[in-house]
DNA sequence: TTGTATGCGTTATCAT
DNA sequence: ATGATAACGCATACAA
């Protein structure tokens, strides 16, 4: 493998004038410029980034920490998407992408403690679930950029997050059956230790405010984001108080409450529109198929790339927070417009 | 940040002292190896993993390729799984996990060869998807030790390869129905271009052999992986030759295929047994739940791991085929032993 | 505009 | 058992 000296032996120049070439420096003639590339081209020369990393201490590598252990908050397909959203930004910068489980530890340490003491991460991702204290003090401490995905549930120290606009994506759900002229309008799924739930509902509320609609404690119902709890909380809906619209909470329970519609002899949107959250391969394999307010997970992942390198070219930045705007993803368990 | 050479002055030996300590040397006597451990926890010493890397010449880094584009072979949920088994086994080596999507160019090169040349990888695990000669040459060529997950389609050049064991996936599956006294089983979402689905299918072929039921080209109904596929299938089969089981080939028909089932008046399992393969989260959500057939992916990112550093640590290694095995997981449209 | 020399933090060779 | 020193491949301050 040719080294520096290689290609500045063969071009006759010293290897300064190689190293000033590949890093685009300025000061240099035409002339030699010209003739060290080809024969970097001939000696099929590139410089070897480890020696790169210790020159500059610089690692040029990103890390995303995830955690396996938590699927319900930062599950499969959400997680692919917003890998690739942070891997698009990550090799345009010309950085690697990292993965490392925060469970996993190495010579007593964690993986993350690991990572920055060997001086192999310039700045990571990680989502708000795995966000303690602990981790939070370390990054800052070793002065380490990092982005959280998922709004932070207690924050005592500041910190860049990006997250789905939930708020919005609640009024957006709930505006939406406003619009198509329903008047009761179901919260299910409420889970208060949720932060996107609480969020969701929020917007939940904002909107039936915002439309003249009088906020009734009797269309919310609690629960887990599983298919029977939908269905549990379907039929708990349907005994005392039908709605003429449902939003659920989270994805899954959407499919248990589709079911408990359905088997109460009615059907939706005719007799009531049910629209959901998120994960659209579940949302489309449903019979009818669930209309969902839609997230752009790439765009979430993305952005949170785009902050950390701000931050990582600009660490004397302030604390930003980024929220990623959702839309409607019409399918058939709404009509809109409809007339009633 | 304490360099070993803080650590060897206020230790007051050599650096090369230090260095044997942290590399496990077993030429230092206890005495000092102790006195020099205690002034690295006191320094809070790491060593410099990019200097390493450098001296070694050894970026300790393994890398996996991904296929954004290719949804349809190497999936979500799939993926994630497979992505953790590769890192437990990577960091369990002290190694680090680059991940890469095989699209994403960089100074006119594509990713790969942007690691390779720049030692940033001594290894490679991919998908047999975006597995083209272009590549295994690039790989060969540099003599990067690599692992293909998935079997290959067309293998001129012989690799190193780990799968599923769809042969046997789709003889359990057959072989269930049989054990459950059924005799007309039909296979749909038959692809022939698929080669996980030619082997399950050949599966099926053999263990209806072994069961002594002749193999009845009627029962075979060709087509895609979609809800809407399936349901097309479905109805197909219904209409012709209505079968006392049904093997789907793969996940998302299976939804279709039920569906057609229940709309025809019929059931499962009472009046036709139905199964599919790999992905637990859409077969739980249905009404009822579908029975699969297991894929343990999680293990099948460990093997393909373990087998990359079989590969790094024993370069002569000739090439190995590593099939995961498969087992049966009863849901709801499954009644096993049931008498007909 | 180009070259020389030094340093980045580590490992390894060769002494002692 | 330990130490001095060269090397790994590159970047850069300084000199020319």
């Amino acid at each position: 493998m040719a080294s520096i000296r290689d290609v500045a032996k063969a071009a006759n120049v010293s290897v300064s004038t190689v190293s000033r070439i590949i890093n685009n420096n300025p000061a240099i003639s035409a002339a030699t410029r010209e003739k060290v590339l080809k024969t970097i081209k001939e000696l099929n020369y590139s410089p070897n980034s480890m020696a790169q990393a210790l020159s500059n201490n610089n690692s040029y590598t990103i890390t995303l920490i995830v955690d396996i252990e938590d699927e319900k908050s930062f599950y499969n397909p959400f997680f692919h998407e917003v890998m690739h959203g942070i891997e698009k930004i990550v090799y345009k910068k010309e950085y690697c992408l990292n993965v490392a489980n925060l469970n996993t530890s190495l010579r007593n340490e964690s993986v993350i403690d690991w990572l920055i003491k060997g001086k192999r991460t310039e700045g990571v991702v990680l989502p708000s679930t795995v966000m303690d204290s602990r981790i939070i003090k370390t990054l800052k401490q070793n002065e380490i950029p990092f982005v959280v995905i998922g709004e932070p549930v207690s924050l005592k120290e500041e910190v860049n997050w990006v997250d789905i606009n939930n708020l919005k994506a609640g009024e957006q759900a709930t505006r939406y059956f406003i619009d198509s002229h329903c008047r009761k309008i179901a919260y299910i799924g409420y889970d208060e230790t949720k932060i996107f739930n609480r969020r969701r509902f929020q917007g939940y509320k904002n909107a039936l405010q915002e439309g003249g609609i009088e906020f009734d404690a009797g269309l919310v119902i609690e629960g887990g984001n599983s298919r029977d709890e939908g269905y549990r909380m379907m039929n708990e809906l349907l005994k005392n108080n039908v709605p003429d619209a449902v939003i659920c909470a989270d994805t899954l329970l959407s499919v248990g409450a589709l079911r408990a519609i359905q088997e109460s002899g009615r059907s939706a949107p005719e007799d009531m529109g049910l629209i959901s959250f998120d994960n659209a391969q579940i949302a489309e394999l449903s019979y009818p198929t669930i209309s969902t307010i839609n997230v752009d997970v790439n765009e979430l992942g993305l952005q949170a790339a785009k902050l950390l390198f701000e931050l990582i070219e600009n660490p004397g930045a302030r604390e930003q927070t980024l929220l990623i705007s959702t839309n409607v993803e019409e399918r058939e368990t709404t009509a809109a417009g409809k007339p009633r």
